[in-house]
DNA sequence: TAAAAAATTTAGACTTGTCTAAAAAATTTA
DNA sequence: TAAATTTTTTAGACAAGTCTAAATTTTTTA
């Protein structure tokens, strides 16, 4: 099996594979919160273990095997965020840095008991799609509220922020997943929305606009 | 926190400290399958950070920080063996791994949440005591089946040894933790015994009936 | 397109936890 | 109780993962 250390590494890829093809050395350091240096060190033992392709200077990709292992991670880590929610009744601001703990737990038979158990759920609870046992899900497309216009309308599908502070923001406006948002007006001076939520109208920021994320 | 080295230093120590109230070096690298001078580095960390009481050539106690700590990872790790077990449906054998991982999870908040969820079990699958929030848990005493005598009976209340082959033996032989149990015969030879469990009389050696535990 | 700036890698060092081999202390035994 | 044995500790080394500082490569910019 694979380190920590490692299986951290190949999730940081993944995710930062998903707005470049190519992750450069820096990326990673950003999102692991460590220096370029040791970045560089570790990419060299992924290359030997053929997790990534790597070219010095060139930025990296993983390799099939490296994909597998970090869609296995982040399956894991979904998976306990939707157990956390729904079981223990966390919030969802709550869960992410349980769930990186959680998410390096071995066993893959304990996995997909788990699974069974919360009845194979598709969504983690900030509305990110669980992987099945074989790294397959389905990719659909979210767009952000902000590209919406007046009269538009959409689900609740996604956050492009995970942080604590955006989720409890949202989750005291009812802002959650699954939520039907219309748009009823923006205003021209700062771009901001008035939606219609239920019954009642919530103004939102660009910025909010911007992270929230519906269903095409 | 402490590291996961010496999370497992300190519940090592705890169980041995069980047996003898010194706990030796050499005891303590055969449990943790590693050296007596690795073990010697380690005390010495654990004794500055006022976790056991050291003295060279001594053995150690836990002191009372050190044993909370261990009292902490034991419910962690009974909780997760009994969630296991009775939520996911492994079996009492294959439980033991998963949960020497799931003990080093972090989040206090989780496994009270935990603990509720399951509605505050007072023993895992093996019989064993799930230490409280606080650490406490009745001390009940147990004694090995091979202490009775003919006509005796008691309820199988726990093991000796939690080897897997042992459990799956005493599995494929229905004798689980609740079970009332009766000697029928002592065989003079070998001091094998003969059990009534309920409609069946189960015949088990001596060595088996050592590693069997009823409640008092 | 050459110089400046930014990104990346290399070199050497540090920490944690481990190891082997040798030394020292404690225990057993004759 | 002195010698032999066992246990424990010390000394020095190593691997993993990280760091800082310096060197190198790539990219930007003037």
């Amino acid at each position: 099996m694979n380190t920590l250390a490692e299986e951290n590494y190949l999730k940081s890829i993944y995710h930062l594979s998903l707005n470049d093809v190519n992750v450069s050395t820096n990326q990673i350091a950003a999102a692991l919160n460590t220096k370029a240096a040791s970045v560089t060190d570790m990419l060299k033992k992924l290359a030997d273990k053929a997790l990534i392709n790597y070219a010095k200077y060139q930025g990296v990709t993983l390799t099939a095997a490296g994909e597998k292992i970090a869609l296995h991670i982040i399956r894991k880590h979904r998976l306990w965020e939707y157990f956390l929610v729904e079981k223990l009744h966390f919030k969802w601001d709550e869960v992410h840095e349980m769930a990186e703990e959680m998410e390096h737990i071995s066993s893959i038979e304990l996995i997909d008991r788990l699974d069974k158990f919360m009845d194979y759920p598709k969504h983690d609870p900030h509305g990110d799609p669980i992987p099945d046992r074989n790294g397959n899900f389905k990719k659909y497309e979210l767009k952000p509220i902000a590209a919406l216009n007046v009269n538009e309308n959409g689900i609740i599908s996604g956050v492009r922020d995970h942080s604590p502070a955006f989720l409890q923001y949202l989750g005291k406006q009812q802002l959650t997943i699954g939520k039907k948002i219309k748009v009823t007006e923006i205003i021209d001076y700062d771009l901001s929305m008035i939606l219609q939520v239920e019954q009642t109208e919530i103004h939102i920021s660009r910025e909010v606009a911007k992270n929230l994320l519906i269903a095409i």
